[in-house]
DNA sequence: GTGGTCTAGACCACG
DNA sequence: GTGGTCTAGACCACC
């Protein structure tokens, strides 16, 4: 279920927090249901807990999960961050959009790759071999 | 024509890549015309020699520039590159694409928050036209 | 009579000992009047004995209930915990005065904040005067 | 400079995040300035590197500091950081309001109980031996 | 030298 | 069993 790409230049912990969002977003992990435990996780994925422990840091201070101590980690409501998160990619779409201007690239033509962006999505980067493979819910 | 931001999280290499690279793209720095020496940019711009040559190692490497052992380096061929530069983007707008699509973002909306995008920069405290100039080529 | 919120990040017997404390405080639970049986008060409120146990532990600790060996807990004198618990709310207010006062908040201002502060409570959700039951007494 | 209290249950890193705060909104640690290296910090106050990381850490997200890697971290724009240390502090004093009204305290004196503590602050505990002294400016 | 990430192993509070 | 904190020691990217 979770991919790590050791490769990557992205910490592992970073990798984690995203996978696991989408995980929320696709609600394979439902509203209020109970998250693998730190240690467990950390097993499947044969990595430091302490990562693990980072990551669910992170998605609880993002207010995906809560966590109580002695009785485990839970997802969060998740309708209220859908909104959040598309906000975070209005401004992501803004940046490119901007950089897109300074090397000249008109309106039109920008819209253009975007949509063709969007339609034909081609799993970017093809697995590599090095990509470990883990958790099967 | 360099502006560094030391408050900037990303490394000053890579800030002086990108800026060089815009500069080529808009035509300031124009194709097989001479690279200002690493240490005179170095000076200019009050950094590490060392620093302006890892940058300078970077746009070689991308194939923005091209050196002459013993007289310097060079603009390289700037239509490649423009065509090379977009690609980058449209990699980069498929990311945000696929990001989208798990979150459930149709594609008509995705649309129109590129085409707001584009249209609807304001950026804080952006100089636009007449940039400060932190180094006179 | 007590509500438990699993999702608060405070622990479980926390909750219990605080709700116990106000339920003193407001005279429902009467002086020298019997405390429900520890596995009595865990069953009703479907949590574990022991923490119940810890609870009637710290509340017997500050002086708020006395226990007879075989015949179980009783609430202490209400008056002398009053001042107690007020002395308590003096040090906390006390913390918080010298934290305005690093921070350059003077006399007035926090005064004005303190009064504001406790004519308009607005608690999201709050269920005042009628409170859900999940224990009867 | 730093006074670490071994015997507190708040971890260690929030000791330090809170006390550096307070550092800065007192003009101890001037804006733009650079602070202490990481593992500077780490051996004067003889804790481990990894806490005073995430310390900064801490720091960084709430805005207090920033960091540039193979640099060093710097304060950031204290005045901005003023008004939201002050609406928190309205939010905790809000919290004790609330607590005070389930005790009975009436409004007169839930504000003579503030003035007082704004008035009368003698260091809340008093120095206990235990203590460490470290990081003498 | 700097900050940032990761591992290994330990201890604590909680249920 | 759970999450949370801390230590010790290592490696990396950057300047």
């Amino acid at each position: 279920m979770i991919l790590l790409d050791l490769k990557d230049s992205r910490p592992i912990y970073e990798q984690v927090v995203e996978r696991l969002q989408e995980l929320m977003m696709l609600g394979i992990l439902e509203e209020d249901s109970q998250m693998p435990s730190v240690r467990n996780l950390a097993m499947e994925l044969s990595i430091n807990p302490n990562t693990i422990q980072r990551a669910y840091g992170e998605l609880e201070r993002r207010g995906y999960i809560y966590s109580v101590k002695g009785r485990g980690s839970f997802v969060g409501s998740i309708r209220k961050l859908r909104t959040a998160k598309k906000e975070e990619m209005e401004k992501k779409l803004g940046g490119l959009a901007k950089e897109a201007k300074t090397i000249g690239i008109m309106r039109d033509e920008f819209m253009a790759i975007a949509g063709q962006a969007y339609d034909g999505i081609r799993e970017s980067g093809q697995i590599s071999g090095e990509e470990q493979w883990a958790m099967n819910e």
